[in-house]
DNA sequence: GGATAATTGATATATATCAATAAATGCTGT
DNA sequence: ACAGCATTTATTGATATATATCAATTATCC
């Protein structure tokens, strides 16, 4: 099945005995299914659902998977899709002036995304692409306005998301034009950390020029301001394995701007 | 009626023929009532709702005026009101770093400003004050959610407004980090002519400070722009009124960062 | 007429740019 | 599997520049 050209959609046979739908390997990882997937997490868009509903929004439904480095959503094309992630790392970027890109956002397993204009035109208004191999699952939106009314909860739940999202954007926007380099970049490394990866150290597939379009700078920048922290024993690195050794410290110098 | 510590509301005693409700001055001026308010435009939040359903979030809510300067949400406080602008300015801005503020938009009659936090703990992320004179409604959110399983096109058009409010921020997110100042005077400038006042010239109620704050730069650099572009010709000033003279150019300016 | 806001100039500094090198990564063919 | 070459990525240094800061003056507004 080819969906556009170049991505093509893995055929999948398997019956999952726990939600009824088609999957992959669904008995083995129990977190492939749909249902399972989108009601294992608290702060789940779907969790309000009931089975029934969510079939109606699965039924549409194609699990795609891209390779490192493949656009997922193109920035100014026109897609009904909200993304759920399975599995992997995808950034979230806007491809602004003269060809510098600003990451936005890292998304990986559970994590939504509502696109920029949700029944609003449907253009999209950032560029997602895979860092790793990403399995993703994207959803028509078009069903999702049916559920309003049927279940408000669900309703709710979206705009809760996209508070947050607005909230996120509003915190960014101050980071970016308030703080020096040196505190954009701590607040990289914490989010890296404590917001991504969840480990210490950690391996970040990013390259630098990434690590520097999450803080809005150079890639030199960047590399700078790593290199002070290194040789003020704050981090640690190991080319891309980045451990973390005084995060008081880096919470301080993202305090001070 | 007072409401909290300085903000005392206006009683109202006018009963309005048209919606039943009570209101001031109604028949002479067609704008002021609820139901003709929310109605009126097209981008309107509550367009979509029934008559009996906005009676009942049009029942608790409160008409309030401030003057120039006065708070009307103040960031970090918690509050469940939507904000519906009747008349006058306001700016919405960030309470950022050191002080540093910065204004993330203009509202005016008929806007509607939805927290940051809408039910998600409900704290406003944002603080508005009033830059003219300012008369708004405070709609309370908790009756919004219930309106929804009634009524799914009045959540479409909520989410609507929140996909809205994102896209306006990663733009601004773009402009504020990648272009240079005199882009962001030109953006300021265009939005001010174009979306705020829309006419030419136009009189701006702003400081030299709040211009600024709208570009991300100090407001002696906003003036040396504003400088520049005098004697490029492309706008002319007199205190604060300002009349573009060469919208094409400040696009250009715009264009290029 | 005193406070606040606007303007202008001189200077400092954060950050980008340019350029050169070093390290990693991927590919090719054996 | 591995050496060797090509390509991308990372690092470091020297320099340029956009923008902020500081200071002084002028205009404006209650």
């Amino acid at each position: 099945m080819i969906l556009k050209e170049g991505i093509v959609l893995k055929e999948i046979n398997f019956e999952c005995f726990r939600c009824e739908k088609h999957n992959d390997n669904c008995e083995k990882t129990l977190n492939c299914c749909c249902k399972n997937c989108f009601k294992s997490d608290d702060t789940n868009l779907l969790k309000h659902l009931e089975n029934n509903e969510l079939d109606s929004i699965v039924e549409g439904k194609q699990q795609i998977r891209y390779k490192p480095g493949e656009t997922i959503i193109k920035q100014n094309t026109s897609s009904t899709y909200v993304i759920c992630v399975r599995d992997g790392l995808a950034k979230v970027y806007v491809e602004g002036i003269k060809g510098k890109s600003l990451v936005v956002r890292l998304i990986k397993k559970l994590d939504f995304v509502t696109g920029g204009d949700l029944f609003n035109g449907n253009v999209q208004r950032f560029t997602i692409s895979a860092v790793t191999p990403v399995t993703c699952c994207l959803i028509n939106t078009t069903k999702l306005s049916q559920l309003f009314s049927e279940n408000n909860r669900f309703a709710v739940e979206l705009l809760r998301h996209h508070a947050k999202q607005n909230n996120a954007l509003l915190d960014k926007l101050v980071v970016l034009t308030q703080k020096y380099m040196p505190g954009r970049v701590a607040d990289t490394l914490l989010y890296l950390k404590n917001d991504i990866f969840k480990t210490n150290p950690f391996s970040v597939p990013l390259t630098r020029q990434d690590l520097a379009d999450m803080s809005n700078m150079t890639k030199e920048s960047l590399v700078r301001i790593l290199q002070q922290f290194k040789s003020s024993n704050l981090i640690k690195t190991d080319g891309n394995t980045i451990e973390i050794l005084n995060e008081e410290a880096l919470q301080e110098i993202s305090k001070n701007g």
